[in-house]
RNA sequence: GGCCCGUUCGUCUAUCGGUUAGGACGUUAGGUUUUCAUCCUAGAAAGAGGGGUUCGACUCCCCUACGGGCUACCA
C-alpha cells in the first residue's frame, strides 16, 4: 500500500527547528517509500492563533526543499486540509460516536470543576474526568433524553469520550508494545464549548479520512497514543502505525528546545526570520545544510557519512537509524556541516541562494565575481561570512592592526620595504608580483615574510585573509599602488 | 506526586553477545601556508550504578539513579 503521512502543525507561531526536523523525517520516510507526504493546518485552538503563522510554516518547508503533495494551498484529494474549514465533518462525526454511546455531553462549569481539583490537591490527590467521578458530574449519562435537550439549548456543553476501565496496549514502530492501564487516562474533551474540535478528535477523524497511513509526530505525544487509539476503536477505524520521534534538547541545561533558547544561545530557532527574530536563512545556512544536520539529529545512516543532501537523505532513510533518545542541538556541528555544503557550491549557486548578500560585489567587479568568490569561499562557515571576506574588495582599509605594524617596524625599516614594494609594483605591476617579491627579498636582503605582511596589511589591513597576492591581481596595479601609499601615510602619521 | 519514554567520549553517533569500543563536531599538539582559514598527521576523551542470565555482556532481564515527556475546553 502506498504511504500517506502528514505533518500537521498548529499556526500558534512560526515553524521552529523541532518542527522543520519532525516535517523532514516524515517526508524523507514517505518519499523514501514513494509514499505521499500532506500538510495539515490544525488551527482548532482559536485563542492561539498567529496570523501568518501558517503562511510561515509553507513557506519555511517549502525553503527547505520539504514540498507537500497535499496541503491547504495546493488541495487535494482528501481537504480541505485546514481544520477550521473541516467543522461540519467533525460534527458528523461526533454524533455517530454520541449515538453509539461513545461520548457523551457535559455541562459542568469551569469554576465547578476547579473547584473539585482544588478539593482533590487539598488531599494530595488528582481530580480525573473518568469513569470513576462522571456519574456525580453534570453530564448527559445521568439524564434522560428531554432533559439533555433542554440543557444543550440552554448551557454550553462539551463533548467527552467516554473511556471505560481496563488497560489499553499500543505500538509503535520504533519503541515496541508500550502498556498503560485506563485508569490513567479521562474522560477527554472531544468538542469544546466553542464547537470547535480538540486536537485528539480532531486529529484521529483527519487521519482516518485522509487516509493516513503512519503517524510520525514528536515524543511528547506517545502519552496520548492510548487515547487515541481509543477514538480509532470507538469509531471502529484501522489504526495507523506510530513513530514517535525523540526530542531535540537545550544545547546547554535541561529540557526540550524552546523558542527562547535561540536568543539565550546566540543561534536560530526558526529556518526563516520571524519579525524581529533571524532565521537559518538570514543567518547564512544553506537550506541543504540545515536539512542535513536535522537528519543527523536523531537518525543516522549506518555509515560514517555526514555529508547529506536532500535526495541522499530520500535513498538512505531507513526508520532503523531512528534514535530513542533525545538529542541536544549544537550549533557548532550544524555551523561545519553549513560550511560543508557552502564549499561545494559555485558562485552562481551561492547568488541564486543570498542573492542580497553579492549585490555590491557584482556592481564593483562584474566580470569577477566568480574569482572572488572562490578566493574566500573555504573561508565561510555562514554565508553571512561572505560580507566580511570581501569587504576589502569594496573599499580601502579603514584602519590598520596597529600591532601588527609595531612588531614589523620593531623589526624592519617599514617605510623602506614599502617604497620598495611600491616600485616592483610600478615597474612590473602586479601579474608575477609573488617572484618579483621574491626577487626584491633576495636582492635587498629583506625577509620575505616582512614584505607580504606588510603588503598584506596595507591591501586588507590585517595580517589575515586569503592568498595576498591573488588578492592584488583582483584588484589591480593602481588600487594596490594606491593602498600602499595609504599605508605608508599612515605610519608616518602615526610615528610621533 | 502519578504515568510513559529514554541513558556509549563535552556534543551528535557506530556497535544488532566475543572489537585495542569506531567515526564526526569541538578541543589539544604538530605539519603545510606570506598570515588567517582550508587541508594533513597525532593526542586526550565514553558504555550511570548495582544485581542477575551467559563460557563471555555496552549489547538480554530486574532494581536504583539520572534525564526527558505527559498529566488543560493547548497543541
Amino acid at each position: 500500500m502506498k504511504e500517506r503521512v502528514r505533518f500537521a502543525p498548529s499556526p500558534t507561531g512560526p515553524l521552529h527547528i523541532g518542527g522543520l526536523r519532525t516535517a523532514l523525517f516524515n517526508y524523507l520516510y514517505t518519499k523514501s517509500r514513494n509514499g505521499t507526504f500532506i500538510l495539515r493546518i490544525e488551527d482548532t485552538d482559536r485563542n492561539r492563533l498567529v496570523k501568518n503563522s501558517d503562511k510561515y510554516i509553507e513557506k519555511a518547508l517549502s525553503w527547505a526543499g520539504i514540498i507537500p503533495d497535499e496541503s491547504p494551498s495546493l488541495g487535494g484529494e482528501y481537504g480541505p486540509y485546514m481544520q477550521s474549514e473541516r467543522i461540519s465533518i467533525y460534527n458528523e462525526k461526533i454524533e455517530l460516536l454520541i449515538a453509539a454511546d461513545k461520548a457523551y455531553y457535559a455541562f459542568d462549569t469551569d469554576e465547578e470543576l476547579g473547584r473539585l481539583r482544588s478539593e482533590k490537591e487539598k488531599k494530595g490527590l488528582v481530580f480525573k474526568y473518568d469513569y470513576s467521578t462522571r456519574c456525580s458530574l453534570d453530564n448527559s449519562l445521568s439524564m434522560n433524553g428531554e432533559d439533555i435537550d433542554t440543557r444543550i439549548k440552554k448551557d454550553s456543553f462539551v463533548i467527552r469520550l467516554k473511556v471505560n476501565s481496563g488497560k489499553t496496549i499500543s505500538e509503535d514502530l520504533l519503541r515496541g508494545l508500550v502498556h498503560f492501564d485506563n485508569s490513567v487516562l479521562d474522560d477527554k474533551i472531544l468538542v469544546k464549548t466553542d464547537g470547535f474540535p480538540t486536537y485528539h478528535f480532531a486529529n484521529i477523524v483527519d487521519d482516518h479520512l485522509m487516509k493516513i497511513t503512519t503517524v510520525i509526530r514528536g515524543e511528547e505525544w506517545l502519552p496520548s497514543l492510548p487515547l487515541h487509539g481509543l477514538i480509532h476503536e470507538a469509531f471502529g477505524w484501522e489504526k495507523p502505525n506510530y513513530i514517535h520521534l525523540p526530542l531535540i534538547l537545550k544545547p546547554y541545561g535541561k529540557g526540550k528546545l524552546s523558542k527562547r533558547d535561540g536568543a539565550k544561545g546566540g543561534f536560530p530557532i526558526f529556518p526563516l526570520s520571524w519579525e524581529k527574530d533571524e532565521g537559518f536563512k538570514e543567518m547564512g545556512f544553506l537550506s541543504s545544510g540545515m536539512i542535513n544536520y536535522l537528519a543527523l539529529l536523531g537518525w543516522n545512516p549506518g555509515s560514517d557519512d555526514e555529508f547529506f543532501n536532500l535526495d541522499d537523505l530520500i535513498k538512505l532513510f531507513n526508520i532503523k537509524g531512528l534514535q530513542k533518545g533525545g538529542a541536544k542541538f549544537d550549533f557548532e556541528k550544524a555551523k561545519w556541516i553549513n560550511q560543508q555544503h557552502l564549499l561545494r557550491l559555485d558562485f552562481n549557486e551561492f547568488e541564486i541562494n543570498f542573492p542580497e548578500r553579492v549585490i555590491d560585489l557584482k556592481n564593483k567587479y562584474p566580470s569577477k565575481c566568480a574569482e572572488i568568490f572562490l578566493l574566500v569561499r573555504e573561508r565561510l562557515k555562514l554565508a553571512g561570512d561572505f560580507e566580511k571576506e570581501i569587504e576589502f574588495f569594496l573599499k580601502d582599509p579603514a584602519d590598520y592592526d596597529q600591532k601588527a605594524i609595531n612588531k614589523l617596524r620593531s623589526k624592519n625599516d617599514v617605510e623602506v620595504i614599502i617604497k620598495e614594494i611600491e616600485a616592483v609594483v610600478e615597474k612590473n605591476g602586479v601579474d608575477r608580483l609573488k617572484e618579483n617579491l621574491s626577487t626584491l627579498s633576495g636582492n635587498k636582503n629583506i625577509n620575505f615574510g616582512s614584505i607580504m605582511q606588510l603588503l598584506r596589511i596595507s591591501l586588507v589591513g590585517k595580517l589575515s585573509g586569503p592568498d595576498i597576492v591573488k588578492v592584488s591581481v583582483l584588484i589591480e596595479k593602481s588600487l594596490t599602488l594606491k593602498r600602499l601609499a595609504n599605508l605608508k601615510n599612515h605610519i608616518k602619521n602615526n610615528l610621533s
